[in-house]
RNA sequence: GGGAGUUUAGCUCAGCUGGUUCAGAGCAUCUGCCUUACAAGCAGAGGGUCGAUGGUUCGAAUCCGUCAACUCCCA
């Protein structure tokens, strides 16, 4: 058969995934094996996969095939979530472009109709994309957040949450996103420095009999569009300038409405002017000192940030129209004292970005955190969870969950969960997990109403309400509690995400856990960096620096895309991520199917017994060592999670400088020259273990490659194939091996020193001690470093290139003329740094505290570098004398 | 303002619980090669006072103190 010359991605990729899907190999059933279990952080349904999405993916498909291969019955479930304020705001707009219809228009069946078309249309794209970057998920599990069993769980889940205690509905200060017209939770709430204004104003003052006092009194404010909400000016009880106006009262501007001068500490008498005027509906601190001084909360918003009826001017204005207006408004009045430049933090919401936030105080749901925290900061706090990389995240978790507040967790959205609360005509309601059960609890404590007087809660749930049951329920473990599935793949191994969700989901998947199955939901959780562009910035659509991925599997193939973000990619830092990195995949790809090239070019010369050379054996030998030495080392840096350096070792220190620039090299059969059948046999059986090995990081090359090697048997597949324990190492054939590459190294650079043409031979005259290991690898030797001959001597050579190499001299003989100055100035330097090395290690030999107080081996070791410096010092003098 | 992290070659990073003249990898750079698997390649080479400063120690990139710069989280 005739190979390419270079490895195309495209027809092999496609060909395999469909081959192992068609064989069932992702599929997974309880079994008698061990589990390894990973589900997949849900991306959003109606997304599409981004960087951040093919590192994530990447690292858990090399986790799981990793997994499969060592005996587990490795499962990923993979799914999305109806990520219900981001959808919404997709269907809703859609709705108006395309078919020029109002959400206002439409019943909730009718929109939820449309919603359930869209995520048909586009819920899909994610799945096929995740499958051509060749992860191996179970498809039979797709799950999404919003299916039947899905639905049932979370309602359970609220209700049961409702009946201990746990939930609860009330009025409270909420962050309000008003282009979506929801309330969000506190981390749906991004925060952004700006440079912002401070407006002094101005506010008359009154005594306690209704008499203005002529007097005034100044506040600083950066909303002036809220005065009209204002119901107190607050100022120090120690701050003198104000202490006589207990009783008094403040007329806010604009609206004259007469509200009272409160006392508080919590007023910085520093800032701005020591005045602070108490807006209690528009801000979480007047809040709660409206709360504590019992003040009238004036909501002067609309839930479309529109100034409401209440503000009594600019009625219908939005908020930051409004804030012009108010400002013109005062200066004409001659109220407004100042204006200054001041830099605040603003809340904007997570999903409408360009959306400043609005606190309001509104009647939502919300989940009581406290006791649900304690047992899943228990879990991580006692390692039952460990996070990776290694402790980094554990004080922020731990201080989140100790300082957690309660989760708002009502949507004033269609698309999600709605809640299962039904309202009586009075305003009672009953939570309950069916209309008819609703009905049978307001019949219990007495009340008798028909199924259509209830009204039920118009709003859903935040979506993370659903995703916290992930994985659990992708095993039905919440609908179905105690199933076979559950009981066997939960606890899941691994969860790898980013960072950034680890309080929206990570933990809040940990207290779903404890509270539902009174068990951790996973043991590892693998946080991933951001993927940074290659100046260090966050990959963002507005900035366009976020490449495609369809495109870069397109032009690299999708192990190369793999290669290029995991070897970037050291565990739990961000990584700057450049398209050059995948051609660093590519490369590699191209250099191991040349290598096969050249293996099947050998298969049709293999003759028994051909060349039975010692330097074979030896390469064979080293080499299998080698390989053993590398498995054991990926073992260990797998279970650390060093993901891109068992990549860096397994691919280009082992496969492509030990594998392809030495091994192939040395058992390389001279041209047309057949080769040994043994040799031919142990070449292609490393050559399939290196295939092995590189599986999970390049799961479409290493297939396509090991079927190419050999015929195989319906069902050999590597996909599958399953990896022994590595055998014991022989260090000293290891070393060996070093030794024989130091030696050809030095003698290649000393011939281009010396500007020997690489086709023109040497004579290698080597004085040693250790003839036997010389003689090993003659042939291997006269091949590397183009000698005609080798033999070997006791005494220095004259008129040659002298080198020495650990405790052996060699002469280059060459017809070249010779720089006998270079020479010996080259021997000479290195004279002077063994002789610096000897001296620092007299040093220590000779300090009496060091051999006194050292360990042993220490001590040990430094005689042993004594003698070995001694050696070599002796040999380059020795040298020295050929010149 | 509180907390965490980072600082090692031009760039991105390894260097665990101190011990080879220990300073390492990949990329980039330079030199020589179209050697019949591979120029997307081969063979070589150069390059760093381990952020600064004190300390502990026989010995510090590694442990401790202080400072500086950057990043992130929280208020």
């Amino acid at each position: 058969m005739e190979l390419s010359k270079n490895y195309t991605p495209a027809a092999a990729e496609g060909k395999w995934y469909q081959h192992w899907m068609d064989k069932g190999y992702f599929r997974s059933k309880p079994d008698n094996r061990p589990p390894f279990t990973v589900v997949i952080p849900p991306p959003n349904v109606t997304g599409v996969l981004h960087m951040g999405h093919t590192l994530n993916e990447t690292v858990q498909d090399i986790l799981v095939r990793r997994a499969r291969m060592s005996g587990y019955n490795a499962c990923w479930v993979p799914g999305s979530d109806h990520a219900s304020i981001a959808t919404e705001a997709k269907v809703v707009n859609m709705l108006k472009t395309e078919k020029g219809i109002e959400k206002s228009q439409l019943t909730r069946e009718e929109f939820l109709k449309h919603a359930f078309e869209w995520k048909e249309k586009y819920g899909g794209i994610i799945y096929s994309q995740i499958k051509k970057l060749g992860c191996s998920c179970d498809w039979d599990r797709v799950t999404f957040t919003m299916d039947d069993h899905y639905y049932e769980a979370v309602i359970k889940v609220f209700v049961d949450l409702y009946n201990k205690g746990k939930i609860y509905r009330g009025a409270r200060m909420i962050n309000w996103d008003p282009k979506a017209k929801t309330a969000l939770s506190d981390e749906e709430v991004l925060y952004k420095d700006l440079q912002g204004k401070l407006y002094h104003v101005q506010y008359a003052l009154e005594d306690g009999d209704g008499n203005l006092t002529g007097e005034s009194i100044t506040i600083a404010t950066q909303r002036p569009e809220t005065i009209m909400g204002d119901t107190a000016i607050c100022v120090n009880p120690d701050d003198e300038r104000y202490k006589h106006l207990i009783g008094h009262f403040a007329i806010v501007p604009l609206v004259n409405r007469r509200v009272p001068i409160i006392f508080d500490t919590y007023v910085d008498k520093e800032f701005g002017t020591g005045a602070l005027k108490v807006t209690p509906a528009h801000d979480i601190n007047d809040y709660n000192l409206g709360l504590k001084h019992n003040l009238e909360v004036v909501d002067t918003l609309n839930d479309d940030g529109t100034l409401s009826a209440a503000a009594g001017v600019f009625v219908g204005e939005d908020r930051f129209k409004a804030r012009k207006l108010v400002v013109a408004a005062l200066a004409e009045q001659g109220l407004l004292v100042k204006e200054q430049e001041y830099t605040t933090r603003l809340g904007y919401s997570e999903r409408n970005p360009d959306t400043v936030v609005e606190p309001r105080i509104s009647t939502q749901w919300f989940v009581k955190m406290a006791e649900l925290a304690k047992p899943a900061l228990d879990a991580v706090v006692n390692g039952d969870v460990k996070i990776h990389p290694g402790d980094r995240f554990l004080a922020t978790y731990k201080y989140w969950m100790e300082n957690v507040k309660d989760w708002c967790i009502s949507r004033q959205l269609w698309w999600g969960q709605r809640i299962p609360s039904y309202y009586a005509p009075d305003g009672t309601f009953e939570v309950a997990t069916s209309l008819d059960k609703a009905v049978a609890q307001f019949k219990a404590r007495g009340v008798d109403l028909k199924a259509e007087d209830l009204r039920q809660d118009d709003d859903c749930l935040d979506t993370w309400f659903s995703s916290w049951l992930w994985p659990m329920e992708v095993f039905n473990g919440v609908s179905n509690p105690g199933n076979e599935e559950i009981n066997y793949y939960y606890p899941t191994n691994v969860l790898v995400t980013g960072q950034d969700i680890i309080f929206f989901w990570v933990a809040r998947m940990i207290m779903a856990g404890m509270e539902y199955k009174n068990e951790k939901p996973f043991g590892d959780v693998y946080f991933t960096g951001m993927v940074r562009d290659k100046l260090g910035r966050k990959m963002s659509k507005q900035l366009g620096n976020s490449p495609d991925l369809l495109e870069l599997i397109d032009r690299f193939g999708a192990d190369a895309v793999r290669f290029g973000i995991m070897i970037a990619s050291p565990a739990g830092n961000d990584l700057l991520f450049d398209d050059s990195s995948c051609e660093q995949g590519r490369n590699f790809n191209n250099k191991i199917w040349n290598a096969l090239k050249l293996v099947k070019m050998w298969e049709g010369r293999v003759a028994e017994g051909a060349s039975s050379s010692e330097e074979a054996h030896f390469a064979v030998n080293w080499f299998e060592n080698r390989l053993n030495e590398v498995k054991a080392q990926v073992i260990d840096l797998f279970k650390d999670f060093k993901l891109s350096e068992a990549l860096n070792l397994i691919c280009n220190h082992l496969i492509w400088n030990d594998f392809c620039s030495w091994y192939l090299e040395w058992v390389k059969p001279g041209f047309e020259q057949p080769i040994d059948a043994a040799i031919y046999k142990k070449t292609v059986y490393f050559f399939e273990e290196l295939m092995h090995l590189a599986h999970p990081f390049l799961p479409f090359v290493t297939e396509e490659i090991y079927q190419l090697l050999a015929t195989r048997e319906a069902g050999d597949d590597l996909v599958i194939k399953q990896y022994a324990a590595p055998s014991a190492v022989d260090a000293n054939i290891l070393a060996q091996g070093e030794l024989a590459k130091e030696v050809i190294t030095s003698i290649r650079d000393a011939r281009a020193k010396n500007q020997i043409k690489p086709k023109d031979p040497i004579a290698l005259h080597i004085d040693t001690a250790q003839q036997k290991a010389f003689k090993q690898i003659e042939d291997m030797l006269i091949k590397q470093v183009n000698a005609k001959a080798i033999n070997y001597v006791n005494a220095p050579v004259s008129g040659c290139i002298a080198l020495v190499i650990q405790k052996d001299k060699f002469y280059l003989e060459t017809e070249n003329e010779l720089d006998p100055a270079a020479q010996k100035e080259a021997l000479l330097k290195d004279l002077a740094y063994n002789q610096g090395f000897l001296a620092s290690v007299d040093k220590k030999l000779s300090n009496e505290k060091f051999v006194q107080n050292a360990k042993p081996e220490a001590v040990e070791l430094e005689r042993k570098k004594k003698a070995d410096a001694e050696a070599k010092i002796a040999a380059i003098t020795e040298s020295l004398k050929s010149l």
